[in-house]
RNA sequence: GGCGCAUUGGUGUAGUUGGUUAACACGCUGCCCUCUCAAGGCAGAGAUCACGGGUUCGAGUCCCGUAUGCGCUACCA
């Protein structure tokens, strides 16, 4: 293909010091790698706070990398300067580390950076001028708002919107034609010259979907933003084919979203002289919205932006544990341990978009938290309250043993518990343990109590605190129980009452109740003696006297 | 409108080259345990594999069509 401008006056377009390609290409060498490595990337605008399905993407991103001896990096793709968010790179920083995707390359490490779109703005311009001057592209002096008056026209006329065919109107401009637009000061983009010709239809191979069926591209896109912007930089399009081929990324992990995209990006590589790279395009995330379901919406869904996990305190293990899990179901099957060092495999991801079910996330992270050894999930929390919580922080700080004594209680066998889906849960489980966080119930008409009357309510305190005995066994404690509850006429097991509730003033799990409500402060509790146990024979008493 | 992707119980999935009663986890219900709530144990409900055609002795599994959902059709990514 023949340029309609000479090389003389493609090169006045650019600053003259602009490198050649050959240039950047012996910068950016490819890769020493073993056969098989995958390097893959993470591409994140920062126009507001990171997706759920970000992480999702990262991490599936990062394990195939790392499984197969390549590397993984995150590139920012702040192309949109208009649409970006301050504080999301910061944003964006602290989740990468909360979910342990952090990049593996950066400007610092690694001789294939940049890794912030904006900063590679020659590298896209030496692109855009060599497809200028192999006729791939040409510039474009049509406004906004001629663009618009377009699409409302090929929308009234039924027919494809976009700029092609004779919609095109700056494809064919003569060289004095875009020379007098230059001259009098005119903005222009560059846009890529599609092939000629009705559009065939392109097959390609997903490395996830496999073979893929598409009409082939025929939009004259734009490459290069307005002339008028400074920096001056590309679409995604354009910054996709070159950044990925330079960075020498060799699988291309994407959102669904991009298939139909993938007809374009064939055709730039191809005016490039690039070698094509594999796509492996991953369903989104999805959620239900009434009957319908649909994809998780980072301005509906406050799930959907990651900083929900983080501010609630769901551990990362647990999370990541449950997106490995939805891209592929094999490692839902698997112990924590074995999912987090498995190898994913593209062809076993999913094909639909899944339900991102808090639900079930809960219910991974309840069993994440039981299974984390003690010390692990002590720090855990500290590190959540620090944060979230500086008050909770502080108490546990100065009960340390206690604390330990809580997460150990969880993971006995005989009395294991599953309290915990997320840290920001602690206080209201366990907060009753901690003589800060308790405040004695003294008014024995609290409606908590009831059936039990206010005057019972203070004879079974009074009765159980003047013949209170530490016992160090279970059976033993609650023989108090038991007696305390026939001296005042309840039943002494719940089977008794069960059977002849007639016969006695409650069960015993009343009397339980009194005593839980002023132990505790709660109607749910865990077992009496293992409260009574963490709490010390002198806050028991005290806590039980406390009624006036 | 055009094009693409998807569709197995409430949810996520498993179902090898088509072959008997469609499996697992979460959720749900009941029972047991029991001082409450959980946890745990046991049992159970719930899917004519979106619908309609076809190929076949036989289809969730292959082919065609329809519907529905999602996405793309921007100087957003």
């Amino acid at each position: 293909m023949e340029s309609m401008l000479t090389a003389d006056f493609i090169n006045k377009l650019f600053d003259a010091e602009l490198p050649e390609p050959s240039h950047w290409e012996s910068l950016y060498p490819p890769r020493n790698l073993p056969d098989g490595a995958i390097v893959t990337r993470f591409a994140p605008s920062p126009t507001g706070f990171l997706h759920t399905g970000g992480v999702y993407v990262a991490t599936l991103g990062k394990n195939l990398a790392h499984h197969s001896g390549g590397s993984y990096f995150i590139r920012i793709e702040d192309t949109d300067q208009a649409r970006e968010v301050a504080g999301s790179r910061e944003q964006f920083a602290r989740a990468f580390k909360y979910f342990h995707i952090e990049s593996d390359e950066n400007d610092a490490n690694s001789k294939w950076g940049p890794y912030e779109q904006s900063k590679r703005e020659l590298l896209y311009h030496t692109y855009a001028r060599e497809l200028l001057r192999t006729g791939h592209a040409y510039p474009c002096f049509c406004t906004r708002e001629e663009l618009a008056q377009m699409t409302e026209e090929q929308t009234a006329l039924k027919i494809q919107t976009g700029y092609y065919g004779t919609w095109a109107r700056c494809r064919n401009l003569s060289q004095a034609e875009v020379s007098s637009r230059l001259q009098s000061g005119k903005p222009y983009t560059i846009r890529f010259r599609s092939p000629d010709g009705p559009p065939n239809r392109v097959e390609f191979v997903d490395l996830i979907r496999g073979r893929i069926e598409h009409q082939d591209n025929m939009n004259d896109v734009v490459l290069l933003k307005s002339s008028d912007q400074t920096p001056r930089l590309p679409t995604y399009h354009f910054a996709h084919v070159v950044d990925d081929t330079l960075m020498r990324v060799n699988v291309v992990l994407r959102g669904e979203e991009w298939i139909s995209s993938v007809p374009l990006h064939l055709q730039l590589f191809k005016a490039l002289d690039f070698l094509p790279i594999p796509y492996a395009h991953i369903a989104p995330l999805m959620k239900f919205d009434g009957a319908s379901r649909r994809k998780l919406s980072k301005r509906k869904d406050n799930e959907a932006d990651v900083a929900y996990y983080i501010e609630s305190g769901y551990p990362a293990g647990a999370v990541l544990h449950y997106l490995r899990g939805l891209a592929n179901s094999r490692f839902a099957e698997m112990t924590f341990e074995e999912s987090a060092s498995a190898a994913l495999s593209l062809k076993e991801c999913g094909v639909a978009g899944p339900i991102f079910d808090l639900v079930k996330l809960e219910s991974i992270s309840r069993e994440f938290i039981a299974q984390l050894p003690i010390e692990d999930a002590l720090e855990s929390l500290l590190t959540w309250a620090r944060e979230y919580d500086s008050e909770l922080a502080a108490i546990l700080s100065s009960n340390l043993p206690l604390a330990r004594r809580i997460f150990a209680n969880e993971r006995n066998p005989a009395v294991q518990r599953k309290d915990l889906a997320k840290w920001n849960e602690f206080r209201a489980a366990y907060g009753l343990y901690f003589a800060e966080l308790f405040s004695p119930v003294s008014d024995p008409s609290d409606p908590r109590f009831a059936p039990v009357e206010a005057e019972m309510v203070v004879k079974l305190a009074k009765g159980f605190a003047d013949s209170y005995r530490h016992e160090d066994t279970k059976e033993a404690w609650f023989e108090q129980i038991r007696s305390l509850a026939s001296a005042n006429g309840f039943a002494p097991t719940a089977g008794q009452y069960k059977k002849n509730p007639e016969n006695f003033a409650g069960s015993i799990g009343h009397v339980s109740n009194a005593i839980r409500i002023l132990l505790t402060g709660l109607t749910t509790s865990p077992d009496l003696f293992l409260v009574a146990q963490n709490l010390g024979e002198q806050e028991v008493l005290r806590r039980v006297r406390a009624l006036t």
